[in-house]
DNA sequence: TTCGGGATAGGGAACGTTCCCTATTCTGAG
DNA sequence: CTCAGAATAGGGAACGTTCCCTATCCCGAA
């Protein structure tokens, strides 16, 4: 995208602020309306029993007049209850994690909960993501649900330890916070065994370290031993980056096709995917034909038929659901300790594999 | 995606929960601990002036040792300053919002304030969405910024007058609400024209009523009126929905095609068009050979180079970053007033769309 | 008529901060 | 040595709620 100039906004108009009905009611104005005082009016709009009808229809009036919201920090303060579930996602712009956002709001509201979410960016450095879940913290959240392939599991387990946490979507066994994720491994295996039995025997795998993905990592790490076990023989390239950085992809590639002989990429997203597929694209070359590539997460819109990349779907509306079961759980005492679910997922049958 | 059962996700572990270290620290604590007093602790943490240097490395010592984080809840009522922005997103799972979300957080991190985001969901009541901007307040936000195709100005305006507030990524020109947005009829326009002037005298308009969006309704309005007055004959087709829906897509596309001689076709928006292409291929044809396809918004992975979608480009990160900007300056009272920005996007040349 | 007791309303403390004001300590000049 | 005044520390009110406890009201029964 080209820099913008600031000749590209135009002021379309401007009108004198004139910020109307001064300050926020309290619950003081809306008593001094009412003609009551704060303890009933706190009472008839929590619906409190105690307080007599036509004193709630009263004080429900002359709340709605004076466009009466309460103070949730207040609230918080004295009712040492927030209803509050923090979230935390490492990069809101990606379909795998906007897709888990939305299931948490969803399932969190019908838990009676509130969300709020904190978000970093693709490029965040670690300590900026600590400092996001202390900012949850400090809103005094009644549980967190982490979701970052990044932060390692020591820099949430002080968390963990204080609020009900439960990290989602990412492979994690530590016995003091529970995990809800996809089976990396299974998945992994799976479509690695897909591309085995594709007859393919010289795979290149694209790779993360733990430290640059925890999740990624493992799930290429089963498919380096999924091919191995097939006796297929398998190239390592590194990948460190999230997403598909251009530059980044055609380096792989290149050295990919460089190698000789390699007749399948496994890349660990369909992000990473599709820049493999521009790469050969750029490269004169294309899949399946000159050679087959898959993906893994299986999410819209990566999942369009006009792609058809071959992947593996995590479900994550049944992830993010769970995750704030557990949370909410542990909230409520319904569940004592971490607990750790691992959710199949699916082959995705594309069309950027063949048969060799 | 086919349901999941609950036997596809297998409880890994569980351990008995020891929730440590009791509950969180206070400032009373951390006072305790460093043996001063709590409104020692509140200067030493804040960097106020007036206390000692060892005093300020002493208290902060206790702070780290304790897991001290300051309730913000408490702050707030009592600093009368939240320093948080609250984000209400439609749809957190489309890229379109999730880019936006991503740019909020930056300029308001850079800006010292925190983001809080609230999101709905593609099918989310209107109702709800209010209710959304009421829990935002609720937390005595400083700031809100709201987007969202669906929600009515009117709706905006009571949160507006008490609240500095920006609706960002839709066209606006109410005089109580500041809004930042990609230039709509610009975009619309921009677009039609270069469909005209690849010769096409006959192209379906894929049309929102102002209802159903804001933003699509007025972008859709401007192709057809570009397309008329370069005497384009133009056919409307609605397609109230918010992305692309698989049989609606289908049943519109049929009835494209149905009407014959209609050699483009013009979606709302990128989600739009790749269903559009999708249906299109199911019934054996494709774009650009058999008709032209242009979609709307350019943000990735809509852009990729292998889908080629010919589309205009919003540019949503500098809307982001101005929407922060804007609440920020009227929060900070360097603004007064309501603002109107409207930013240039560009044209995407891509593939789907050619000449007759 | 009196009184008990249920129904309803009000008063006040507490929550964890910040901020203002006062008390104490320290320093150095006369 | 005394004292002014700066530097530093501490005390207390306030923020807007909730929640507990007490006060008031009203009704019916004795």
């Amino acid at each position: 995208m080209r820099e913008l100039t600031p000749e590209d906004h135009e002021p379309v108009g401007r009108t004198p602020g004139e910020r109307q009905s001064g300050p926020v009611p309290t619950i003081h104005d809306v008593a001094a309306a009412a003609g009551v005082s704060k303890s009933v009016v706190s009472r008839a709009l929590s619906g409190a029993p105690g307080v007599a009808a036509r004193t709630v229809t009263k004080v429900k009036a002359a709340a709605d007049a004076l466009g009466y919201v309460a103070n949730a920090n207040a609230r918080g303060m004295s009712a040492h209850r927030t209803h509050t579930l923090g979230v935390f996602v490492r990069d809101a712009a990606t379909p795998f994690y906007g897709h888990l956002l939305t299931a948490f709001q969803e399932q969190a509201s019908a838990r009676g909960y509130r969300a709020v979410t904190a978000t970093g960016s693709g490029t965040f450095p670690i300590e900026e993501e600590r400092r996001a879940l202390e900012t949850l913290v400090s809103l005094r959240v009644e549980g967190l649900i982490v979701c970052s392939g990044a932060l390692p599991v020591e820099d949430i387990i002080p968390f963990a330890r204080r609020i009900p946490t439960v990290i989602a979507g990412r492979p994690e066994a530590d016995p003091s916070v529970s995990s809800v994720y996809c089976d990396e491994v299974g998945g992994g295996r799976g479509l690695a065994e897909r591309v085995a039995m594709l007859g393919h025997r010289r795979v290149a795998v694209m790779t993360h370290t733990a430290e640059s993905s925890i999740t990624q990592s493992a799930r290429t790490m089963a498919m380096v031993e999924r091919l191995r076990e097939a006796e297929v023989e398998v190239l390592a390239f590194r990948c460190e980056d999230f997403g598909g950085d251009v530059e980044r992809a055609d380096s792989i590639v290149q050295a990919i096709v460089a190698a000789g002989g390699v007749t399948a990429v496994m890349a660990p997203s369909d992000s990473w995917a599709i820049s493999v597929l521009e790469s050969l694209r750029r490269m004169g070359l294309s899949a399946p034909t000159d050679i087959s590539v898959t993906g893994y997460d299986g999410v819209r819109p990566f999942t369009t038929s006009l792609l058809g990349i071959t992947s593996w779907r995590q479900p994550l509306s049944h992830i993010g659901r769970l995750s704030v079961d557990d949370v909410v759980d542990q909230i409520e005492g319904l569940a004592e300790g971490a607990r750790h679910r691992s959710i199949a997922g699916e082959l995705i049958e594309g069309r950027t594999a063949a048969a060799i």
